[in-house]
Order: C-alpha cells, then sequence, then structure tokens
DNA sequence: ATGACGGTAGCATACCGA
C-alpha cells in the first residue's frame, strides 16, 4: 500500500503536475492540503480520468484538504471533533486496498506565527495549540477504536534542531516554539510513529523550501511534513521518501511529496 | 526588522503563508 502527501498551495494552479506524478508513480492513496478551493471548482473530472476518485473539504482561497484514492473513500470525519473551527483543515476517510482497512486523515495544522502587521497578535498562536489539543484527543481515540490507522500531511510543526536549515533563525518561530514541539511528540507517546524519521534517524528530511532568494538550491528547508502511522502498520512500512525532484519543477508548490509504502502481507489477528 | 515569492479575490492591492 503506498501513500502520498503533499501541500499543493492551490490545487488548480498545479493539476498538471499533480496529474504527471499520479500517472507515474501510482499512489494507492493521495493527500492534499491547501487546496484553495471550493467544491464547484475542484477538478474532479481531470483526477477521475487518471484513476483516482477524490473527497474534499473545500474553502475559497485558503486552506482546503482532499482524499484521492483508487478505492472507493468513505469519508468519516470533516473537521475536527469538538472543535468549532471556521477553517477547512481536517478530513478522514475509511478506505478499503487489498482487503485491509485503512482510516486515513488529511490535515493542514494551523501555522500559528502573528500577521506581519501586528507581531504581538496572539491569537493565531492560541489557536494552534487549541487545534492541536483537538486534534490529539481525537488521534487517541482513533488508536484506541481502529487498527490501521494513518494521520499525514503539512504539521507546520519543526521537531528538532535536525529539522530545519537554521534552528537559531527559529527560535520563537510558532513552528518551532516549545509549546507547540511538546504536542507533537504526544502524538509518538501515544503510539505513533513518525515514518520518515523511523526510517532515516539522521537524514535531514526537508519537505518545505521557501519560495524567496535560493532556498532550494542552497537546501534551506524543513521537515514540516509527515505521516505518523498507527503500530500495524509501523510493523509493515518499507519505505518513505521525499521526491525532491518535484520541488524543482516549473510552477512547482513550496513543499514537496512525502511517500510511504506498507507491505501488504496479511498479518494474522 | 523587512521582504524576498506565489496564490486568490477581483481589477488595485490586501491578505495569507512558514
Amino acid at each position: 500500500m503506498k501513500i502520498a502527501t503533499l501541500n499543493i498551495n492551490s490545487v488548480n494552479a498545479r493539476l498538471p503536475n499533480l496529474i504527471d506524478w499520479l500517472s507515474a508513480n501510482q499512489p494507492d492513496v493521495m493527500l492534499l492540503q491547501e487546496i484553495k478551493c471550493e467544491f464547484n471548482n475542484f477538478p474532479f473530472f481531470d483526477l477521475q480520468m487518471c484513476g483516482y476518485e477524490a473527497k474534499i473539504l473545500g474553502q475559497k482561497s485558503y486552506n482546503g484538504v482532499a482524499i484521492l484514492s483508487r478505492n472507493k473513500i468513505a469519508i468519516t470525519t470533516e473537521n475536527l471533533p469538538n472543535f468549532t473551527d471556521e477553517n477547512a483543515r481536517y478530513l478522514e476517510a475509511q478506505i478499503s486496498i487489498r482487503e485491509q482497512n485503512y482510516r486515513i486523515a488529511s490535515l493542514y495544522l494551523p501555522n500559528g506565527n502573528p500577521p506581519y502587521n501586528d507581531p504581538t497578535d496572539t491569537d493565531k498562536f492560541s489557536y494552534k495549540l487549541k487545534w492541536m489539543d483537538s486534534f490529539l484527543q481525537h488521534a487517541e481515540n482513533l488508536l484506541n477504536t481502529q487498527k490501521n490507522v494513518i494521520l499525514a500531511g503539512d504539521f507546520n510543526v519543526i521537531l528538532t534542531p535536525n529539522d530545519v536549515y537554521n534552528p537559531e533563525l527559529f527560535k520563537d518561530n510558532a513552528l518551532y516554539r516549545q509549546e507547540v514541539k511538546q504536542r507533537l511528540k504526544q502524538l509518538s507517546y501515544l503510539g505513533y510513529t513518525d515514518a520518515y524519521r523511523s526510517l532515516y534517524p539522521q537524514k535531514n528530511g526537508y519537505t518545505f523550501w521557501d519560495y524567496t532568494g535560493s532556498a532550494l538550491q542552497n537546501d534551506l528547508g524543513m521537515r514540516i511534513d509527515y505521516i505518523f502511522v498507527s503500530p500495524s502498520l509501523a510493523d509493515r512500512l518499507q519505505k518513505c521518501d521525499i521526491d525532491r525532484d518535484f520541488r524543482r519543477r516549473e510552477k512547482s508548490s513550496d513543499h514537496t511529496i512525502l511517500t510511504a509504502e506498507f507491505g501488504d502481507k496479511k498479518c494474522p489477528d
């Protein structure tokens, strides 16, 4: 079973790139964040033509998440339970692939930094922490009720100094604040595995490079996109890779694609 | 400390992003 995730920064601005990649790589499931469109403008037909059903939680201009799959998608959750969110950031589904059931979420965690015109405004940071608290509660519930769980997407969190080109620069950044790192670590304490780190303890694993300056050429990136999996899937994890070439394309998103592959052999229950 | 760059809304420029 192969799954991929991408903060696409507008699905319509990058549809040819996405379709090229899907055709060449054929993941069973593709998760998207920041699709930046509503239902009526989502390219359902083009994706269907290359073999993917799509379910989305759309929003005009900002945010928006999607789940694409070669198998039938049954939506289980739109937005986090017990959290009133005016932004479209969380979509979860049940998908059956080669006789295994999966519970899969595409999530776009809030950035949390203040607006440029008011660096003292802490509203966005408070919103991020509340969002994470609600997410952690839900992640715990999922682990208690489901076997094969995948929580993936743009987490907007830099976990360790090894996950960013210059940790000093990010000392007070909402992506790297202690409150945020502590919360994301709790996902591991609950029993989830960070797929990329479990296979590559040392590689920088960057998934984002700023559009500006020479960030990409000089590898000034950060690892903020993650695939977290439940224990049953950690046992079956075979590959986890970052497609840097996709970030080098014309009209690229500032994020790139993270993929994970799991062995399909049935575990005896 | 700021803006580099890019997308959207909508038609000039503001807002958002990490």
